[in-house]
DNA sequence: CACGCTCTTGGTCGGATGACCAAGGAAGCG
DNA sequence: CGCTTCCTTGGTCATCCGACCAAGAGCGTG
């Protein structure tokens, strides 16, 4: 019996928790007295390992953000195809996001309740995320699946904003499951919407044929 | 002078200054304190025109959807061809969105803060501003512009978290302007990513074609 | 068994919050 | 000029929050 099987006490949980509630009713509605009475435990035992709310927020969202990275990679690595390695990850992206991690919701939508340094960490960690996906893309454009002029960076944002909205409109009653969303998306994101007799004739607005960037070490501008 | 103009209350001016609050820190970590000083108003004051918070809120948002509901209808009213609507439709919307009207963006990611019939009245709205995106999808698809198959629901979910999503990473000193920005998407939305040759090629994991189904008047399920 | 460490218990404390109100203008009307 | 209505003022009040802590329980170890 080693000494870390010996904690009772039940600190993912007590995460878990943490995520169902913040994701309920926001962070700043959440009360510690809520997610301890939820829990299981009193409160002075959540202060004993989180000083404070905000503790609990980012260790919540650290461990989502680990999970998200883990699951997209372990589905990326399933193909060599770069394209295929895109519809992979995706779905994992999605099944996550869908099939009750609630962190992952928390950490998309609830981190503007991050102050100060605290923000910058798990938006640190967010960068690395994106960085990843950026990496697949490209390799996706090197190989040449992707139409010249494509903007990478515009992509991955449309395409996290498609996929991290879902979790707003999505019901598991609903007749598709996150993967099923997930390949959907893909199809219209890949082929487009246009009928093929549409294509030629309507005005692309697309912007002049740019090579592909090497996805960027740096940050975000703005945010 | 009529008696409308004689009152000096600027109530627009409150649920500007309590939308920009809103957006910075969420709804539920403003208090009136706050909002009532920056307005530069007595917090006794804004009890008198809305006996809650959660009334303030409301108001707020009710007058961004019949913002945004009148500039995309506006702008679609430009143009006859179906796809074109949509286009400046897309445009009007992020325009809103990205061009200084917190009240949009607090509508579409603070609402977790409403409960109870306040949330019922917002959820009607919203349901209202979709409907009327359906039904611009609708003509095109009846129209033939779009691949057979494509569910409409789904393009516009998808469409509305990739626009939404914008205003997460959107920066006024960027180099795109939301109009920009809303021609990439449509055109990458419209004509896809893959390169002609790859289109061919690719499983396409397109579900089975479908007619064009008429625009619900049924609520989304869930949610 | 007794020591020592980790973690829990049950409560306190200052401060802030949303809601509320009695009293007092101020403007328009008759 | 006095009346009425509308709105502001400046404050109160009960409640609840996050943070914190002294005391002690539990438990493996020596």
């Amino acid at each position: 019996m080693t000494k870390e099987a010996l904690r009772t006490f039940d600190e993912a949980g007590l995460l878990d928790t943490a995520a169902r509630l913040f994701r309920q009713k926001g962070f700043a509605a959440t009360t510690l007295r809520e997610i301890a009475q939820a829990a299981g435990v009193l409160p002075g035992s959540i202060h004993y390992r989180y000083p404070a709310k905000e503790a609990l927020l980012v260790a919540l969202m650290d461990r989502a953000i680990e999970r998200a990275i883990a699951a997209v990679r372990t589905a990326a690595a399933q193909s060599s195809d770069p394209t295929e390695r895109v519809r992979l990850g995706l779905r994992a992206h999605l099944h996550l996001l869908l099939s009750g991690d609630d962190g992952v919701y928390v950490l998309l939508y609830d981190w503007r309740s991050l102050t100060g340094r605290a923000r910058d960490e798990i938006v640190r960690l967010r960068d690395r995320y994106e960085a990843f996906w950026d990496g697949m893309l490209y390799e996706a454009a090197g190989a040449g699946r992707l139409r010249p002029g494509v903007d990478l960076k515009l992509v991955r944002l449309f395409g996290f904003g498609a996929a991290n909205w879902v979790a707003t409109w999505y019901s598991p009653d609903g007749d598709r499951t996150p993967e099923q969303i997930a390949d959907v998306f893909w199809s219209y994101m890949a082929l487009g919407l246009l009928s093929d007799d549409q294509r030629a004739v309507t005005p692309a607005n697309m912007p002049a044929p740019e090579p592909p960037s090497p996805p960027s070490p740096s940050p975000e501008e703005g945010r």
